[in-house]
RNA sequence: GGCGGCGUCGCCAAGUGGUAAGGCAGAGGACUGCAAAUCCUUUAUCGGCGGUUCAAAUCCGCCCGCCGCCUCCA
C-alpha cells in the first residue's frame, strides 16, 4: 500500500511503527458554527481511509479534536448571547450529528482543548526550559530560530518569508515568525498558568493531544491542505522540540479544499453550503459518493448541479444491488442446475483485486468506484442474460457477488439502499404494491393497455416506478425527482 | 515576491514512460404491447511550443490560463 506523504512530496510504502496498528490523528474544527461541505469532505475522506485500513486488517486508533476555545469562539458566543463553552458544546454536538447523518464513524475519541490544558502547560514549560520558547508579557512564544528543521513540511524558509508583510508583527515576538503557545487573556474563559491567566495558542493543542492520546510518534496525521502552513508546520516544531523524538508524524496526509465556482468556500465570502442544509436535499450516500468520486487530494469545485449529476450515477449501483437482492430473496429451491457459469467467480475475484489495488494506491476512491461500476455491469449482464436461471449454483455465485459488492460499499461508507422516505412501513406497503401490480398484470393480459399504463403513470407521478422484467414486474421508489432548473 | 497545485471527450473524473478507465449527457441497436430498467455498439491524443526517449497525457524547459497557501480556516 502506498500513501502520499506531504512532507516528502511522494507516494511512500505504508509501514506502521507497530505492526498491525495505526495511530491516526485528524485535525477537527473550531466549533464556532455549523459545519459546511468543506469540513465534512475531510471527515468523509479520513473516514474512508480509516475504514480501508481496517479492511486491510489494521487496528486503527483514530483521534479527532475540537478546538473549543479561542478568540473566534468568544466572539461568536457574544453574537449568539451565550457562554463560550456553551457555544462550543452546541456546535460540537451539531457537528457530531452531521457526521452521524453522513454515516461517518465516530473517532475512538474526540478530544477538546479545554480538557487538556494541563498537558499543554506541561509541554510549554518543557519548551521554555529547553530554550525553544520564551515568555513575554504573560504570553509564551515558540522561537522558530531555535528549531533547525522549521519549514520542512511546507518547504518554506524562515528568512524568505515576508512575515508581517500583511499582518502587523506582535512586538513581543523576537522573530516575526514566532508563534504563540500561550496567550494572556483576562476575561473568562481563562485558565491559570505559570504565566498568568490565559489560554493556549492554536497550534499547541494538537501536539499535546496527539501525544497524550496516541503516544509520542504517530503514523498518520491528517487535515486540510490549508493547514499545512502554519498549523502543521508549527505542530512539528513544537512536538519535536519538546520530545526530541523525530519524526513526530510519519505520514502527513492532506485533503483538498472544497471551492465554490473557482473560489475557496469561506465564511467571509459568504458562499457556504452548510452540511445540515445539504442533508435536507441529499442522502448521505449522495454526498459521500460525490466526494469520493474525486481523489481526496484534489480540490473539489462544488456545485449542486454536479451533485445531482453524480446522484444519477450512484443510482446505477443502488439499482444493481436492488436487483441482486430481489433475485436472491425470491429464489426458491430448485434442482435445475444445468446453467452454471463458473467463470463468473473469476470475474468477481478480479474485481476484488482491482478495487484493492486502487485503494492501495493512495486511497484512490475515484478509481475504486469505477471498479464498482464494472462489477455492477457484470452482475447486471449475468442476471439479465437470456439464459440465466436462478438455480442453486447461480444463486450461490450471486451471493458471493453481493457480499463483495457490500464489502466495497462498506469501505466507502455507502449504504446503497433505495430511498424509502415516506415508506417506513415497507412490508405493508409492499403488499399493497403487489395487489396493484397483480391488477395491472391482469389488465395487460386482457389487452387493457390504457388502464395498465394509467396505473404505471400514476404511480410514477408519486415516484414509484414499475419495471416489467422477464421474471415479472418490480417496483422501486425513485426518490423525489429534483428539478434541474 | 516566495512555496505548492491544477489545465484529460459536452460535463464530472481516473491515469506519472509503453500507446487514453469509469460515470453523466448524446447517438444507434436489442429487449418491451408501449415504456422504464438492463445489455450491446459508438464519441478524446490529453492548454500551447520545444526538448529527452525506440516510446510521453505521463520526464525536462519555456509560455498561456486557473487556483491554494504565505493571515483564522477542513
Amino acid at each position: 500500500m502506498k500513501v502520499y506523504n506531504t512532507i516528502t512530496g511522494q507516494k511512500e510504502e505504508f509501514k506502521t511503527q507497530e505492526p498491525g496498528e495505526v495511530k491516526m490523528y485528524v485535525c477537527g474544527l473550531t466549533v464556532q458554527n455549523y459545519s459546511h461541505i468543506g469540513h465534512v469532505r475531510g471527515a468523509i475522506n479520513y473516514d474512508v481511509i480509516r475504514r480501508y485500513l481496517r479492511h486491510k486488517g489494521y487496528d486503527v486508533n483514530y483521534i479527532q479534536n475540537f478546538t473549543d476555545i479561542n478568540e473566534k469562539i468568544v466572539k461568536r458566543a457574544e453574537e449568539e448571547g451565550m457562554a463560550p463553552m456553551e457555544l462550543a458544546e452546541k456546535y460540537s454536538n451539531a457537528y457530531i450529528n452531521d457526521l452521524k447523518r453522513l454515516n461517518v464513524e465516530m473517532p475512538d475519541e474526540f478530544c477538546r482543548v479545554s480538557e487538556n490544558i494541563d498537558k499543554i502547560i506541561e509541554i510549554i514549560e518543557t519548551l521554555i526550559s529547553k530554550g525553544h520558547a520564551y515568555e513575554s508579557e504573560g504570553n509564551v512564544y515558540f522561537s522558530v530560530e531555535s528549531f533547525d528543521d522549521y519549514g520542512k513540511l511546507s518547504g518554506r524558509n524562515v528568512d524568505e518569508m515576508e512575515a508581517g508583510s500583511r499582518v502587523e508583527v506582535d512586538e513581543n515576538k523576537k522573530h516575526p515568525m514566532d508563534f504563540a503557545l500561550w496567550k494572556s487573556y483576562e476575561n473568562d474563559p481563562t485558565w491559570d498558568s505559570p504565566w498568568g491567566k490565559g489560554w493556549p495558542g492554536w497550534h499547541i493543542e494538537c501536539s499535546a493531544m496527539s501525544m497524550k492520546y496516541l503516544g509520542g510518534s504517530i503514523d498518520i496525521h491528517g487535515g486540510g491542505t490549508d493547514l499545512v502552513f502554519p498549523h502543521h508546520e508549527n505542530e512539528i516544531a513544537q512536538s519535536e522540540a519538546y520530545s526530541g523524538e523525530k519524526p513526530f508524524v510519519k505520514y502527513w496526509l492532506h485533503n483538498g479544499t472544497v471551492d465554490m465556482s473557482g473560489e475557496k468556500m469561506s465564511k467571509s465570502i459568504g458562499n457556504t453550503y452548510w452540511t445540515k442544509d445539504l442533508l435536507e436535499d441529499f442522502s448521505s450516500d449522495e454526498i459521500r459518493y460525490y466526494i469520493l468520486t474525486k481523489h481526496y487530494r484534489s480540490p473539489i469545485n462544488f456545485s449542486i448541479e454536479e451533485l445531482k449529476n453524480s446522484s444519477r450515477s450512484l443510482k446505477r449501483l443502488i439499482s444493481t444491488l436492488g436487483q441482486l437482492d430481489k433475485v436472491i430473496d425470491n429464489y426458491k429451491k430448485n434442482r435445475d442446475n444445468d446453467f452454471i457459469q463458473e467463470d463468473f467467480i473469476d470475474v468477481i475475484k478480479s474485481h476484488r483485486t482491482e478495487f484493492e489495488e486502487a485503494m492501495d494506491d493512495d486511497f484512490n476512491t475515484a478509481k475504486a468506484i469505477s471498479v464498482l461500476h464494472g462489477l455492477s455491469k457484470e452482475i447486471n449482464s449475468f442476471i439479465n442474460s437470456s439464459d440465466f436461471k436462478p438455480n442453486d449454483n447461480n444463486i450461490f455465485i450471486l451471493k458471493e457477488a453481493r457480499r463483495l459488492f457490500r464489502t466495497f460499499a462498506d469501505v466507502l461508507g455507502l449504504k446503497l439502499e433505495p430511498d424509502l422516505v415516506g415508506f417506513e412501513d415497507r412490508e405493508k406497503f409492499s403488499k399493497i404494491m403487489e395487489i396493484l401490480i397483480d391488477a395491472r398484470e391482469e389488465a395487460r393480459d386482457n389487452n387493457y393497455y390504457d388502464l395498465a399504463d394509467k396505473i404505471r403513470d400514476d404511480l410514477d407521478k408519486i415516484n414509484i416506478r414499475l419495471k416489467d422484467t422477464p421474471r415479472g414486474t418490480t417496483w422501486e421508489y425513485t426518490g423525489d425527482e429534483r428539478d434541474d432548473s
